[in-house]
DNA sequence: ATTCGTGCAAACCGTTTGCAAGGGA
DNA sequence: TCCCTTGCAAACGGTTTGCACGAAT
């Protein structure tokens, strides 16, 4: 399903700014901070307002057409890949990137369906894992 | 090891602003945030700058005696366990409780050794965990 | 005396908000 | 047309920085 059809579905209007800030999180599986983000969608329009690039970005969150990550740092990333997985950090979480694996996925949800934590309800789960690159492919992300 | 110990071995001077911060973020498996953390600090010192939370924070990071953790809020939580272990975060993410497994470390651990991620060297992982507490012991904590 | 740590306050920067003008259905 | 969305700019709040004073060795 494409972006257009998407916003559609969520109920919302389409609009060069929309698609614009949409895409581009679509179109990278690494997680831009919102800094950057705006720098892209700049390229396009250069006269998009921040303002509006957070409101964006809310809303997809509220139609949960993307998702909020974790960071350590002092700025939020997203997330628009819908299928569940998990993310690489990297040391200095200059970028995070997706990691999908069915088995690992499986593993753990059986893993916990079973421990019960205590007192707990568990509706979801994911992995952190921390490392870093080591090809010069990954090193520059053209991003 | 006490705290007193831990400020020694990594070469720090220890005093009362120190012991404060650190003793704080020890004693409550729940994360606070910063701005928690500054509250229940001046309790005891009631001058105590933000500036040198942050600085003593800091410090204490890269001495590697507390590590940041991450979140989708706008504001870093600190984490001064030592032990492996994950997290428990609540859907509002309003606390985060530490959430010790070993079974469950062992398990990815091996999984991961396995699948060898292409071209990324793992150094560490953490899993989130994310749903809600049930039990009226856990609502509502004292910090 | 020198170095390190603290308190204070201003600066910084990512994010939020308010509002008037513009654009999609 | 009507309401939703955008651009702009000011406000906000968590974090960082600079600096002079104070404490420890």
């Amino acid at each position: 399903m494409n972006i257009r059809q998407k916003l559609k579905d969520a109920g919302l209007k389409i609009t060069p700014q929309r698609l614009a800030v949409f895409g581009n999180l679509v179109n990278y599986t690494e997680h831009p901070t919102v800094d950057k983000l705006i720098t892209n969608v700049r390229k396009e329009h250069p006269n998009i307002g921040v303002g509006t690039i957070y409101n964006i970005l809310e809303i997809l969150v509220k139609k949960r057409l993307i998702v909020k990550i974790s960071t350590d740092e002092n700025a939020v990333r997203y997330d628009a890949s819908t299928e569940k997985h998990h993310h690489l950090y990297t040391l200095d979480s200059a970028k995070i990137e997706d990691y999908f694996d069915k088995k690992l996925n499986k593993l753990i949800e059986d893993y916990l369906s079973n421990v019960k934590i205590p007192n707990f309800k568990i509706s979801d789960f994911r992995l952190q894992i921390f490392g870093k690159f080591n090809n010069s492919k990954n090193k520059e992300n053209p991003v």
